[in-house]
DNA sequence: GTGAGGATCGTCT
DNA sequence: GACGATCCTCACA
């Protein structure tokens, strides 16, 4: 069992200096913090899925750099913001070390602080399932108000930084293990990663 | 409750 | 010009 810290930490920029495989699995529990217009929106990370770089062809970093994936290729621990499909944001963050292309893609938080708000963001109302909210890349970054434009490129690791990942010592349990979802190349590695939320008030 | 198909635009070739 | 790491709506059981 791991120790619990008084405050949460911001994790530092040494824990993405690893293979995505084990930076996904390391998130999993982590809380996502995104401070929007002086408000806090905060959930904690239950489901991710690793992108290897040059050796996994569902990796944007797979074809070599572009203006695009540049962000995966840079420094650890830097938020990789992508426009999918016309109509979608998708949140990652780069690992390894700088210059060897490797993600984490966010695929589900569960909603901790600013639900009011997230629900403004994604057009529900207030009472809407965390499922709906922050349940799917897409959603969870029109949730945060995460869009390319304003987030790709952000360091993660900083003080001082809107988006923000911490440690606040919640242990996890068990993790699952499946293939990704959603894509064509290379669909059938487990590489994606999730964790039991948290049980809602109604199934006690 | 579940499954299938359409929407929509940035990026790359 | 074609594709894609998705989501939403509608139809059907």
């Amino acid at each position: 069992m791991k120790k619990q810290p008084a405050l949460p930490a911001i994790l530092p920029r040494d824990f993405y200096i690893r293979s995505p495989e084990v930076v996904a699995q390391a998130l999993l529990g982590k809380l996502l913090t995104h401070h929007r217009k002086g408000r806090e929106l905060t959930g904690r990370i239950i489901e991710v899925e690793a992108y290897l770089g040059l050796t996994d062809p569902a990796s944007h970093a797979f074809i070599g750099r572009s203006a695009r994936n540049a962000v995966l290729f840079g420094p650890p621990g830097v938020a990789y913001v992508y426009f999918i499909y016309g109509m979608h944001y998708c949140l990652n963050v780069s690992c390894q070390p700088d210059g060897e292309p490797g993600g984490v893609l966010f695929r589900a938080l569960t909603p901790l602080k600013g639900l009011t708000t997230m629900a403004r963001l994604r057009g529900l109302p207030k009472d809407a399932k965390p499922q709906l909210l922050t349940g799917g890349p897409g959603r969870l970054c029109e949730a945060l108000g995460i869009s390319r434009e304003a987030q790709n490129g952000i360091d993660v690791t900083l003080p001082g930084s809107p988006l923000q990942i911490f440690d606040d010592g919640y242990n996890s349990g068990a993790i699952e293990i499946t293939p990704r979802i959603g894509i064509r190349k290379a669909a059938d590695r487990p590489l994606r990663f999730l964790i039991r939320p948290e049980k809602p008030e109604s199934a006690r």
